[in-house]
RNA sequence: GCGCCCGUAGCUCAACUGGAUAGAGUAUCGGUCUUCGAAACCGAAUGUUACAGGUUCGAAUCCUGUCGGGCGUACCA
């Protein structure tokens, strides 16, 4: 089924274009107000001001050409020239009986010929335990990933990749500590265990900086770890392992899709460091600058005018971020086949990546039909307006983060539904609490800092996870209730009638759905989506109000069963690509 | 200093990237449970879109300037 929109932006610009001699987009949106119906096609003005011609006459000529009639009322002209469109009745009603069928893909046409595209999120340090700064890579990374994966509806042209800090001084430090303080460790890991990852780290950290010593034998671990020496590299593999299990206790326990499959860490890239530095060296690229080796692009300047350099290699001789980047890429459009590449990191890396993209460009490590995005987000801060930390200062672990979500989610179950059994209730609180705490997230536009409030959301109204979770429940009960055998009702090949004001309102929005992912898809912006269910979700509890469901009788029952159906499928669904869990008692 | 992002209702945020009278939620006030889950619904009130110019049929959106905030700006990631 091609959305709505799409649908009157293809009839109406092939009379707009025929009309003007001149391929001329009918840029139709949504209209924002009802009283100018459904959708309004806005490109005549502009057409009109080209062709130096009346506007209003010109969609006059529109609309005497353009045949809508089977899904319009008659188009209207207002204002200085646009076209309004009303759709009708039982061509909607035709429409949502038709997206019922399609249980799969609620009547969305996947993307033709989607590109392969890698999606770089999450890439924690694993030298530590995961906390609340890496929440928003991991969840905005993880929907991105599930929204392409269904638009293009060809998973294996997602390629998800966790490049994670698995390499460095931190770990140099790390095994020099365990050496230290756990020496058996060495020769069998299984003798100890890091409870603790975090302190553990900490701990380290604090003899790093105080102890000069230690500091040295860190840092020979370190070159140890880079020259493949088999002790060290044995102990590092031991802690990558340890803190790998840390990680992906947290994915599970988000619903995000990441395993070690998808890990490519920065120790992957060691290998191909050397080649970077001399092909950029080759190219003509590679600059000396007080020692250290780089590439400078003109169009970056530094706070004193001149041309900002991207270091690729220290004086020292070792490499940055910037190096292993670049040799990700190469490996990405090289060995991946990647076309796009997708970087979800906070903004504060934006100039980072610009520079990275442009040298990649330059090197001709990722031609111009390849894409290179990078999508900037905000960051997460506590009330006080600053970045988000415990009371006493600490950075927030986000383990403990997402347990007191389901403890604050487990309290309110318990207030509002006691008599439910204990598993059933465990259930609810942690797709509320981690769903609650997701949502929260997802809700703002990328860009935007916003400040973690559990109150907020774990309210049960307004634009939170358990209002949606809550509109969809209400459905589950409707069938259960009723004793409604769904597939039998939907296989039963009764349609869909929308007379009331609320069924159409719902049975409208329902039929955007794919307006919005090909939005969310295409601008990479997964809030887009949360305020369509929001929106879905207000729609339904009106028609809830209403339209009684159950108490109505024959196709009238069927045709609100079969709405009630759709607009279930549709929460799930949308809730489902924003890795939030439904439930069907809550 | 320069660069990027931002400034919208008391508060938190939208506004499909130039469209019509700038919308939601929340808080406030009022109404709805012997009727499918009131964790809900319905209604009322809320604005110089930071400010000043400009571009045009039309600006929260684009351009210029000013003010205010966040972030970045050579060997951390």
């Amino acid at each position: 089924m091609i959305p709505i929109i799409d649908l009157l932006e293809q009839r109406v610009s092939s009379v707009l274009s025929e009309l003007t001699g001149n391929p001329a987009p009918a840029v139709v949106r949504p209209s924002n107000n009802p009283k100018f119906g459904d959708y309004q096609a806005n490109g005549v003005m502009g057409q009109a001001k080209k062709a130096k011609q009346n506007p209003r006459q010109l969609a006059e000529q529109v609309i005497a050409k353009l045949d809508v009639s089977e899904m319009c009322e008659p188009p209207q002209i207002a204002g200085p020239g646009f076209i309004n469109f009303r759709l009708r009745p039982e061509w909607l009603s035709r429409q949502v009986s038709q997206a019922i069928t399609d249980s799969q893909r609620l009547g969305i046409d996947p993307l033709a010929d989607p590109p392969v595209t890698v999606v770089d999120f999450s890439s924690p340090n694993l030298a530590k335990e995961m906390h609340v700064g890496h929440l928003r890579s991991t969840i905005i990374g993880d929907v991105i990933a599930r929204v392409l994966e269904f638009w293009y509806d060809a998973p294996e042209k997602i390629i998800r990749q966790n490049h994670v800090g698995d390499w460095g001084t931190q770990f140099g430090m790390l095994i020099a500590y365990i050496k230290r303080t756990h020496p058996e460790a060495i020769d069998d890991p299984t003798a100890f265990q890091i409870a603790d990852l975090e302190s553990f780290y900490q701990q380290a950290k604090k003899l790093f900086d105080d102890d000069a010593t230690f500091k040295q034998e860190a840092y020979h671990e370190t070159v140890a770890l880079h020259n493949n020496e088999q002790a060290t590299l044995k102990a590092w593999k031991y802690v990558v392992a340890e803190s790998r299990t840390h990680c992906q206790k947290v994915y599970d326990q988000l619903n995000v899709r990441l395993n070690k499959d998808n890990e490519r860490g920065e120790s992957s890239y060691n290998d191909r460091l050397p080649d970077v530095i001399k092909d950029l060296h080759n190219a003509g690229m590679l600059v000396e600058s007080d020692g250290a080796q780089c590439v400078f692009m003109d169009q970056y300047k530094n706070k004193d005018g001149d041309v900002l350099p991207l270091i690729v290699q220290k004086s020292d001789g070792a490499f940055l971020y910037a190096t292993t980047d670049l040799a990700a890429v190469r490996y990405r459009t090289g060995d991946l086949k990647a076309q796009r590449i997708i970087y979800v990191t906070d903004a504060r890396q934006k100039l980072h990546f610009d520079m990275v993209f442009s040298c990649a460009r330059k090197a001709g490590w990722a031609s111009e039909d390849i894409t290179l995005e990078h999508v900037p987000f905000g960051s997460v801060q506590g009330d006080d307006g600053k970045p988000f930390k415990t009371r006493s200062g600490g950075t927030v672990k986000l383990k403990d983060l997402l347990d007191e979500a389901v403890l604050r989610a487990g309290d309110i179950v318990n207030e509002k539904n006691a008599n439910l059994d204990d598993a059933t209730k465990a259930k609810i609180a942690a797709a509320v609490g981690v769903g609650a705490v997701k949502y929260a997230d997802l809700s703002n536009n990328l860009v935007s800092d916003y400040v973690f409030d559990w109150n907020k959301m774990l309210a049960m109204e307004g634009n939170t996870a358990p209002y949606m979770q809550y509109a969809y429940a209400r459905v589950q009960s409707i069938f259960r209730k009723g004793d409604i055998d769904v597939d039998a009702l939907v296989h039963s090949g009764h349609l869909v009638n929308l007379t009331e004001p609320e069924e159409l309102t719902l049975g409208k929005l329902l039929l955007r759905y794919s307006e919005v992912i090909e939005n969310v898809a295409r601008d990479l912006r997964p809030h887009l989506l949360t305020t369509y269910l929001f929106d879905l979700a207000q729609a339904f509890s009106s028609f809830y109000a209403n339209c009684p469901v159950l108490k109505a009788e024959g196709p009238t029952r069927t045709s609100r069963l079969l709405i009630a159906h759709l607009t279930a499928k549709t929460i799930h669904h949308g809730l489902s690509l924003l890795g939030i869990a439904t439930i069907d008692q809550m």
